[in-house]
DNA sequence: AGTACGATTGCAAAAAACTCAACGATTAGG
DNA sequence: CCTAATCGTTGAGTTTTTTGCAATCGTACT
């Protein structure tokens, strides 16, 4: 009699941290996940294979038996598989990102990633940097939904347009309490994303644009450290910059002025067939879903 | 690296038969899903298991090697599991169910289980006529939907009331065109069903019984063959008396008039903790489906 | 007593598996 | 040569299973 097949490696990975957290933090689940799959797997045998005390479990006399046998199964068959597997999956996965996006979202959580992803490769490309064909991309981040283009594509994160600068800057002059205050305002722009200024201010946008002091920057990275200096008014993504404003570093102008917005995620319907690429896409949206 | 481990049984079935469709056959699975999960698995690999020409497959030179290694592990798992397993399941099951559903309905169909399921004993009891308490029935099947009882109760198959004859009755008497025409024709009665004739007669119901004339049976069974000699008009299910009216034996009388119902399978929530009573529940809504 | 930690559980959401039906390709029979 | 039949695959929609979240329980430690 064949048990549930799918419970056996969480039975395993169970047994051998003898902790239902332990196992579920290396597979990637949640305690109750695994807590249920132990517990089907237990009523599917008809016999307990953990005794539940305090807060630690330990093997019954069949759950120990049982257990090194289906250790030794699974190994061979993890043998057998990386026996005639050849990795599709061998080379890098390539993911193609804004660069606040890639600073602010990617890079402070990438060490979880190689963590729980030892044998994943992933190469960032921030947009517009390089000349990548489509296929040599294996994914793509974008603001807004990507139009016409085949495919799937899926918002992973809100990126609300918001205006911001440092209390510093406030102490020399007047803060704006309606749009067309910032007529008396310094705005920082960066090259990157020029757009942003021009969908925020909607109808307003001739208005200010023709009365307020503008400063270029080449990218947001330097709009956001001028406007940390308080330089002047910077239009940022709320949530990349999350930080500064618990710090106080940054305070959030007009906050009842917000357009929301979000990143999404692109890729070819054939990439869900690897299983690399599929473990990719889980930690992104997992891990942007938690502090996004 | 562990495969998609519910993909191997699957695998195991389809390389023992050399065969798509065979192994769906005794999986119970469509050669769809059969054909996906293979197409899954070697996706994962990364290398193809079969080799597709014509209406065959054969192994490629891998998928030989891993199904060799794949059915010894799946032995061993399952050599491994019937070590502690101690079969809660090891009592048959206990199903109640009405006499004629069980001639007609499962009786025909019941090799074919057996033959699937050759580990399940399945034990018909016939409503009414033993006084098992709840807990030692497994399952139960009713017409129509049981009334403030907890647990699981699912409709499984129609069971339309209409009224039937022999061809033979209808050479002596006039056949009948309304439902009130049915006051001068002979009405067998069986005791097991003994509302059937009110539900389908409705308002009819007092000034018909009041005229014609009655014969009454001690069991649905018997109303049928007494239908079937020619006696009078009986009221039948009428996915039970199928293979009757199309054998000639039995003609349907005021096809307009037909009250439908249904039979429901009624269970605890609990049973479906039992391998052995998901896969009794899974063949019986899947041969009813097909036949009814 | 209060807090903390690990396991469990109800509920809703997400993902996976399945069925159905249509289709393509090939073979056997007429 | 055409028609019917068979086997495997595929697209779309549905069902089942798995999972995360969050509340809860029970015990140990402070």
């Amino acid at each position: 009699m064949l048990p549930a097949m799918n419970a056996l490696p969480i039975f395993e990975s169970v047994g051998r941290h003898m902790s239902i957290s332990a196992a579920a933090a290396e597979l990637n689940l949640t305690s109750g996940a695994v807590s249920r799959q132990i517990k089907n797997l237990e009523q599917s045998l008809g016999c307990d294979l953990f005794i539940r005390s305090h807060r630690t479990i330990e093997f019954t006399s069949e759950g120990s038996i049982y257990w090194a046998n289906i250790k030794n199964a699974l190994a061979d068959i993890s043998v057998a598989t990386d026996e005639i597997a050849q990795n599709v999956d061998q080379k890098s996965l390539v993911i193609e990102c804004p660069r606040l996006f890639l600073q602010k979202c990617i890079m402070p959580n990438l060490r979880d990633f190689y963590a729980t992803h030892p044998d994943i490769e992933v190469k960032f490309v921030v947009t517009g940097t390089t000349t990548l064909s489509e296929h040599e991309l294996d994914g793509r981040i974008i603001v807004g939904d990507n139009p016409g283009k085949s495919g799937i594509g899926e918002k992973i994160v809100a990126c609300n347009l918001a205006i911001v600068c440092s209390p510093a800057y406030l102490e020399n002059v007047d803060q704006p309490k309606s749009i067309t205050d910032l007529a008396q305002h310094t705005l920082l722009r960066s090259a990157e994303f020029t757009k942003n200024w021009e969908i925020w201010l909607g109808g307003y946008r001739d208005n200010i644009f023709g009365q307020s002091r503008l400063i270029h920057f080449e990218n947001a990275g330097l709009e956001l450290t001028a406007a940390a200096e308080g330089l002047g008014i910077a239009i940022v993504r709320l949530n990349l910059v999350r930080p500064e404003i618990e710090a106080g570093e940054l305070v959030v102008l007009l906050p009842d002025h917000i357009v929301p917005d979000h990143y999404s995620f692109h890729f070819a319907y054939t990439k869900l067939q690897s299983i690399k690429f599929k473990a990719f896409r889980r930690w992104l949206r997992r891990t942007l879903s938690k502090s996004g």
